[in-house]
DNA sequence: AATTTTCTTGACTATTTTTGACAAAGATAC
DNA sequence: GTATCTTTGTCAAAAATAGTCAAGAAAATT
């Protein structure tokens, strides 16, 4: 399962250009396109969707690959991971299906 | 499912104690303990382990309690929400079990 | 092998976000 | 109706994030 980082950077490679063009494309500078790609620094959401459109690839995929890799980094250092990824869904779950119980989450 | 918040508004209200004790225990103000009960502020990994030993409660239910309302958090305005907690959680299982792969996470 | 181009990294700055204090207003309890 | 408790707005400090720039390392080109 790919992070986010290698993806960008095999559609980069793929097509054979440089940091120097994408980074362009998303006008940051090339360091911080490379920092993204070695997965030291994140994306922004509009980067990731920029991305999808220049490479033409599923901008849901891309946002899923993205938004996994944030959710793994918040967790990551902690032996409780799965446990909390296990109620978080739940939490999800609840939240979608009953609208009104958005209540206490309005941070 | 309930959230970090309305558990430990309800813990501190089973002993009938005013935000204030428990403000002066953590050694911040009643006004930031009061947003953090109502979900407006993100109690610290600390404050949670110390709480958890103030009302004599699971350590490790508390923390996944709160990890999990930081997730949810964090994917909460994504329609992808879901699939992206099972590819985190995917990755989190790969990770564990290969101790190597941690080369992409770094940040 | 030398040169050019690309990539990576460290140091620095600016901006944004987070965290907490304080005070005043709103509830509740007595 | 007074006192206590809770909530909310505003402000300042601290921390985290995002970016620039320049120098060195690596890779590619000739």
């Amino acid at each position: 399962m790919k992070n986010i980082g290698e993806i960008l950077r095999e559609l980069r490679e793929s097509k054979q250009l440089p940091l120097r063009v994408i980074a362009a494309y998303l006008d940051i500078d090339p360091a911080i396109m490379s920092r993204i790609e070695r997965g030291q620094r994140k994306a922004s959401r509009e980067q990731i969707i920029k991305l999808a459109a220049y490479f033409n690839v599923s901008e849901n995929e891309l946002l899923v690959a993205w938004l996994s890799d944030k959710v793994v980094y918040e967790v990551l250092d902690e032996d409780i991971a799965l446990q909390a990824l296990k109620v978080a869904e739940e939490k999800v779950k609840y939240q979608t299906k009953d609208n009104n119980s958005n209540k206490n989450f309005e941070i």
